[in-house]
DNA sequence: AATGAATGAGCATTCATTCAT
DNA sequence: GATGAATGAATGCTCATTCAT
């Protein structure tokens, strides 16, 4: 009965995929209006309305409110969990890396998944049971980007700083972006990462610091 | 109807300062409500029932719920922007007086005000009327810190930088800091605000970069 | 916030006092609905709409369905508990306390209380909160009756029966007396109730045993 | 569509007796279930679950859950006036028959379908036309042992007695019994059997009263 | 025969807000 | 000024039932 989220190439039956589908299709509009409008301003009729549902049907792929929107945020957690992983454990100097992590960041929460990457932030208007959710996820992805920082202090390829204070600068000017970059403005997407990426890299001695033009 | 929150020291008759009186302490508690709860989860109940209020009561002081909110969150707005005001104000060099604000930032909403720091950021949870003055003290807010970085660019006094994005990742990471910062910490208050300044003024190329140990 | 049910001639206030009417007279109508529909199929709306109250209302006075529902068999079974003790700690002999305790109870379940009385009966349908507080109940009121059986056994005043057996058939008849009983039939209450009273008095060996006619 | 309760070794084709067979599995379950949880506590999604079916598939057999339910109380209904018929109508005195009457009562609602022979007394919660099917099995069920009691008081072999009152509580502590009544007490089922009987049939003149040890 | 999907109707509960006292 | 009472509107959730496959 619980729902299972990723579009996983499962070797599952005719059914199975079918249901699949629509619970794909149940989390990006719940995702949608969710984003739109906070945890307690969702209504289930209104994320059913927009599919052409009855409310009820929700309950035949999720057990409860909180489970459907619980796992419209472990979607992208998961999904970003993996991707970063597999940077951070790639080849390059740590500063690379690093850098690569953050844009790699800014394009999860910006571009692909813009509307629930705010949700992440907004801690009290969950229930304490998904807030620890949020928690843990918070915990896993931070050890990510922090094993890559300690790594990089360690070997001198980064500033000797207080890792703690910048690590938290670094996520707390991250996070931030989906509230101001509109993917249309002057810049290519790419172009503001990087321009993003290499201001908070200052913070841990990394790029040469801008001078007076 | 409309409650005057500051606690301005008018000339007004005994009855009038006894009503501004319960009107700030109505707001002290429902700032703690709101800032445990958030706005869905804080009902007019609770509010009341920790100030030993019928519920029905607190409508001689507030028209509404949303009222009332907006007016704790308006408090802490105009305290802040007028401090902030003051410093930048002041004398000293561009870089002094921008560090000057970021400290006093991180006072305000660390220290003074920690419950309703993180108000401003759950954009999501309110209601669209909120959520418009809460974006106005942004602006307004904003606009003095950006002031002094234009001023400081301009002179030289600061790193030639992309003013938009470094001061954006100066909000977020500043914003941030109430989900992390805990007074009691290794730190007094002022080292660790202190150590948080001198890391984002490095994206304004203040300060001498970290290097290595 | 708990109601209080009975009508204490409690020193209260006006105000509590008014309360305490509108509480009484809620329990009244919900014991109606209860014991035309049984417990599910009792909504509040068809309680509140027999007051002619919004069903929002009913939660000034309950803080649920349950809590009302409870309180109402609540009342009748204390009411009841409180009569038989007194019988039962009366004076006059085992058998004669025995037969009052018979009456006594007849006439509350079938002509002061005969809408809750058969509902005591209907365990499954409760919740198991409930139904706790009604084997409660159950136990306290056997008690009653127990220990004058018991008395009569010991003193020789009742035959020398399986006590558990014979108490067991006791309440299987009594309880069952609601089902058939209506007020307007051939016999007076009275009579009716001395009726059955002698015949499951005979259970005990109290009597004359009938013989052919 | 109406299904055909009992196994009758009728003669019927391979599909037809398979049918039966599966009818009877659901009736024993639900019976189960009914007799756990009351009708209302009862979900069709539970019977089907245990029987891993689909609820939808339940309405292969029966058009409703109230015509599944109905018929499992029938076939009970049935059975148990069946075999008291052959009873009421062998030979012996009236006293004995009666005896045996009870005895086979008591061993149909305690030993064979003690789950379901006190939802024959729940009746408020039952649908008004489940009510009213009860009603005529009750009435039914009555006569039989109705006709054994007038037989015998017209005889002389009981004693005179208001026969509708001392059948009411006949009925009223037998109906009793399942509550009450744990097959591994201490007296063997027969035993517990006879000691009600006999307690019960003193009401009727039967047998010697009880006298003090 | 079997079932997954879908649904309408119903229900308890919450809460901001109004009003008479 | 204070409050108890009352309420409409909204919401999450359940469940018997239907239907296409």
């Amino acid at each position: 009965m619980t729902a299972c989220p990723q579009d996983e190439p499962q070797q599952l039956g005719r059914v199975a995929r079918k249901r699949q589908r629509r619970v794909n299709e149940i989390l990006r509009v719940a995702a949608q209006v969710l984003s739109e409008r906070g945890y307690y301003n969702t209504s289930l009729e209104e994320i059913a309305d927009r599919l052409d549902l009855a409310k009820a049907s929700l309950y035949h792929y999720f057990d409860s409110k909180e489970s459907l929107l619980t796992t419209c945020l472990g979607t992208v957690a998961e999904e970003s969990i993996t991707r970063l992983t597999t940077i951070a454990s790639g080849t390059g100097s740590s500063p690379e890396r690093l850098r690569g992590l953050i844009i790699e960041q800014l394009r999860i929460i910006t571009v692909e998944y813009p509307e629930l990457a705010r949700l992440f932030l907004a801690h009290l208007e969950w229930p304490v049971t998904v807030r620890e959710r949020i928690s843990d996820w918070h915990t896993r992805h931070d050890a990510i980007i922090k094993g890559v920082i300690e790594e990089g202090v360690r070997s001198g390829e980064l500033g000797d700083i207080d890792i703690s204070v910048v690590r938290h600068n670094l996520t707390g000017a991250l996070n931030f972006v989906p509230f101001w970059f509109h993917p249309e403005g002057r810049f290519s997407d790419r172009e503001a990462f990087e321009a993003v990426a290499d201001s908070v890299l200052l913070m841990f001695g990394v790029g040469a610091p801008p001078t007076p033009a």
